[in-house]
RNA sequence: GGAGAGGUGGCAGAGCGGUUGAAUGCACUGGUCUUGAAAACCAGCAUAGGUUUAUCCCUAUCGUGGGUUCGAAUCCCACCCUCUCCGCCA
């Protein structure tokens, strides 16, 4: 979340920041809100130290051995007094947090003004989409002709958004993992982690999925609070919550294979065709903490570790830095990578890298101490490096044939354990 | 699943109703000493919030949430977690 301190001493510049996102904060009732906390948080504690103070005394008296009562008569009605003023201050707190949560990150200067996917800016493209002297089929007939894409099987075994892969094109998938992975951790110097795929409420808050997006997770029904993870990002950055970095083991640089999970609540109608937005999704998955000054090098620096991935398949993609309004609740600056489906005829969403700045640090209490000081607030980036689904999406129909077979990419072929090309029978 | 033990500062580990925000050790920071380093010695060193120009001062925090009490790290209840032994199991 944000500082508070800043909410409160340049409320003006947290209006006028946040209004490029097209949220409106309600200026009177941060103030209302604040000057009841003030005047309550002093009452109480004056009453606190009150009742300190007392108790002191009457444990001293005891000491010497002298008669307490005349102290504990004194104390009367302060007890009652107390517990009123400690609900009260319990109330603001907790409608001033909620308050707070419920406010997105500040985004950096560098983003450009805009409300929708419309406005977002382009800002360099790599490769050309290939010439095809043939029609083109989109991955879903590419697999289902190849029979190693099976929709309907899943729709049986659970029910939409959902797919069955089979053969070499499972294959292809965990191939496809393999090489990112690989590539992440040899060339990129990421650590390997893996991490439980169900996570607690504090983890889903300390990221910024909760508390504001509930409806796009799923969530078990065996009344912990546990949830499944839509992306690797919650469990590998809340590693870091609560816990305090020595400044020299900075940057933290992660790389996470894991299933998503997402309800994609609202979406309904949309990419109903395909991998490309299903409940469940493969995703290799970049995660780094790092100074505050480090932070936008670092971004721009694990933006390129992702797209090294598409260059080595040879994909062509795009990348695009997303505008004010399209920037997602807790990110500064996102820039997302759009890969070139033939079959759509269009560029899309391949990974999305987004720096945090501090935001979710100070929500999850991740910090760093620096040589000889005081604990301060890490900085947090992650990204998609990259999406498998969507990059096995990306592969079939980049690399189709005339016949309808698939060209394995040069790099997937130590991966694919011969295979050079994947076809009928 | 059964039985037991325990969760305290960056780490280890005392404390088990009253000047205890918390002994001690390690780590860390500064200093003395040294040609330099090590060792030794001296000093400092939790986090967050309030107030303040600053120092000071005040408040909260000993797994979490309740309760008892003038007063709780210490007592009671519930929950979470960890460890040991037995059983079961990929």
């Amino acid at each position: 979340m944000l500082d508070p301190k800043l909410i409160r001493n340049d409320p003006d510049m947290v209006i006028t920041e946040l209004a490029r996102r097209g949220v409106t904060v309600d200026r009177a009732r941060i103030d209302e809100l604040e000057t009841q906390r003030k005047a309550i948080q002093v009452t109480t504690q004056e009453l606190q130290a009150q009742r300190n103070a007392t108790s002191k005394a009457i444990g001293q008296a005891k000491a010497q051995g002298e008669d307490p009562q005349p102290i504990l008569d004194q104390v009367g009605e302060l007890g009652a007094q107390l517990d009123k003023a400690e609900q009260e201050l319990d109330v603001v707190q907790s409608e001033i947090s909620e308050l707070y949560m419920g406010l997105p990150n500040i985004l950096d200067a560098s983003v450009p003004d805009g409300k929708t996917e419309e406005d977002n800016q382009e800002l360099r493209t790599w490769g050309s989409p290939a010439e095809f002297d043939f029609e083109v089929q989109d991955h879903v007939d590419l697999g289902t002709a190849l029979k190693g894409m099976d929709f309907e099987a899943a729709t049986k075994l659970t029910g939409s958004r959902f797919a069955v892969l089979q053969g070499q094109i499972a294959k292809l998938q965990r191939a496809l993992t393999q090489f990112m992975l690989d590539t992440h951790i040899n060339d990129h110097g990421y650590t390997e982690v893996y991490v439980p795929f169900i996570v607690n409420q504090d983890s889903l808050y300390g990221t910024g999925q909760l508390p504001k997006f509930e409806e796009d997770l799923f969530k078990l029904e065996t009344g912990q609070g546990f949830y499944l993870i839509p992306t690797a990002e919650v469990p590998v950055t809340n590693l870091l919550r609560d816990e305090i970095v020595d400044e020299s083991l900075l940057p933290l640089k992660y790389v996470c294979h894991t299933p998503c999970f997402r309800s994609e609540a609202g979406s309904y109608g949309k990419d109903t065709r395909g991998l490309i937005r299903q409940h469940q999704f493969e995703k290799v998955e970049l995660v780094q903490a790092l100074l505050p000054e480090d932070s936008v090098a670092g971004h721009e620096q694990l933006t390129a570790d992702a797209e090294t991935i598409l260059q080595k398949l040879k994909l062509p993609y795009r990348v695009i830095t997303l505008c004010a309004g399209d920037t997602g609740f807790a990110s500064t600056k996102t820039y997302d990578l759009e890969v070139w489906l033939p079959g759509q005829q269009a560029y899309r969403e391949i990974s999305s890298c987004s720096n945090f700045g501090d935001y979710q640090a100070r929500r999850m209490k991740a910090r760093y101490r620096p040589k000889g000081g005081k604990p301060s607030l890490l900085h947090t980036l992650n990204g998609s490096g990259l999406a498998v689904g969507r990059t096995l999406v990306a592969v079939l129909e980049n690399y189709q044939q005339a016949d309808g077979s698939v060209v394995i990419p040069e790099v997937l072929l130590p991966y694919m354990g011969g295979t050079e090309v994947i076809k009928t029978d």
